[in-house]
DNA sequence: TACCCTATTGGACTAAGGTCCAATTTACAC
DNA sequence: GTGTAAATTGGACCTTAGTCCAATAGGGTA
């Protein structure tokens, strides 16, 4: 059993529009962490005990909120994120929707409304994180496998038979078989349709005749 | 070899809005209809030739762009929209790139962003086509099972022995052979690895232990 | 009632998958 | 040079999967 605390950001240059927020996110029972840049925020650590999300500041000194999108999207993180701002356009808030934030909230903007956008943010990083863990445990599995077992792996989830691919490495169908053992082994899984399966999550995509 | 063009429908109340935007999209190239109101479009019979979008004038009198979003969400189509707007607010955006759309763009536009958008739509439009058919295929062959077959189906993609299944459906295995052997004829698949991936692709799931 | 579809099973095989033990070869690191 | 990991293969066997032919039984329709 895993713990998993949702944890809610908060970047935006003004201390005040900081304090409200998270004292009206904290009323909601979640764990709040605020920072006055976006560049602050980059500096903390990774925070890996549970779902997260930051609600952010379109407009601040220094690196923007959508700069700041921008960078997330490149190191792999389970954050979602909400758009506030006082001063947005259309074309920012699309560019913002198309990069995949949760929500883009012009101030003045409803308390509920923020709150259920975080409360779709928080589902969607878990989301995110479950299927990233999933992804990782199969690739630990994955990285056991020696050049020629993965090899074999790739054709067994082609659906080939022993002989077939056995013809395809050019080598005996007896050794299609240990190696095949061995991967089914190492993969953990006790049948094809499951490491059909597992193969699928982590993008391992059988060869081309 | 099926034949496949695109076209990219307008709708827009503004005559002359509709006249300017069909000489542009088809110095594109592209095959162009267009549409004086969000009704006329649901009028038109659906366009199976090929990818298609719709360059939608978000207000419009009676239905609006946004309902008309609305409505096409509901009837499956892969027809992609691009929002244009002389008087659009965040909030409006926001709500038409969550429902999907490809983009939102203000007026007054450059034209070039209006014809990338284009393009990204058809090939939005495209891919959920091929996705579509190919479901579609895959689901003709699986209405041709007896109830008996598909039970079996999902059993046999979980990765059970013909024995295991046998015990769940308190046959023999002998018919859990027989059925097995007439899905896989009837699926027109040679291996497990297949019919796993075609399941999957039309959302077939194994049955929880 | 005759007929068809579905579901079920048996017999008799054939082929394919999987395992245990054992051995050889090659390449690369210490 | 010795050791280790990877790749390969053989033999012997057992388990599964899949197929052909044949037969029985129940439900529903023309």
């Amino acid at each position: 059993m895993k713990i998993s605390i949702p944890i809610v950001f908060i970047a935006d240059d003004d201390s005040s529009v900081r304090k409200g927020l998270e004292r009206l996110i904290k009323s909601a029972e979640f764990k709040v962490e605020t920072f006055a840049s976006a560049e602050e925020f980059l500096q903390r650590k990774p925070y890996r005990s549970g779902p997260s999300c930051l609600v952010l500041d379109v407009r601040m000194p220094g690196l923007s909120g959508i700069d700041l999108q921008k960078e997330l999207i490149q190191k792999d993180t389970s954050t979602s994120i909400i758009f506030i701002t006082g001063h947005g356009n259309i074309p920012m808030s699309v560019e913002a929707m198309k990069n995949g934030a949760v929500d883009f909230l012009p101030k003045p903007f409803d308390e509920k409304e923020l709150l259920s956008a975080i409360i779709r943010a928080i589902e969607k990083s878990d989301h995110i994180r479950k299927n990233d863990d999933e992804r990782a445990k199969i690739n630990c599995r994955v990285n056991t496998l020696t050049p020629r077992e993965y090899e074999c792996l790739r054709w067994v989830i082609s659906g080939m038979l022993n002989k077939q691919i056995a013809s395809k490495l050019g080598v005996t169908e007896k050794t299609v078989k240990v190696h095949r053992g061995r991967v089914m082994h190492k993969m953990q899984t006790a049948s094809v349709a499951e490491l059909v399966r597992l193969a699928q999550k982590c993008g391992i995509t059988p060869p081309k005749k």
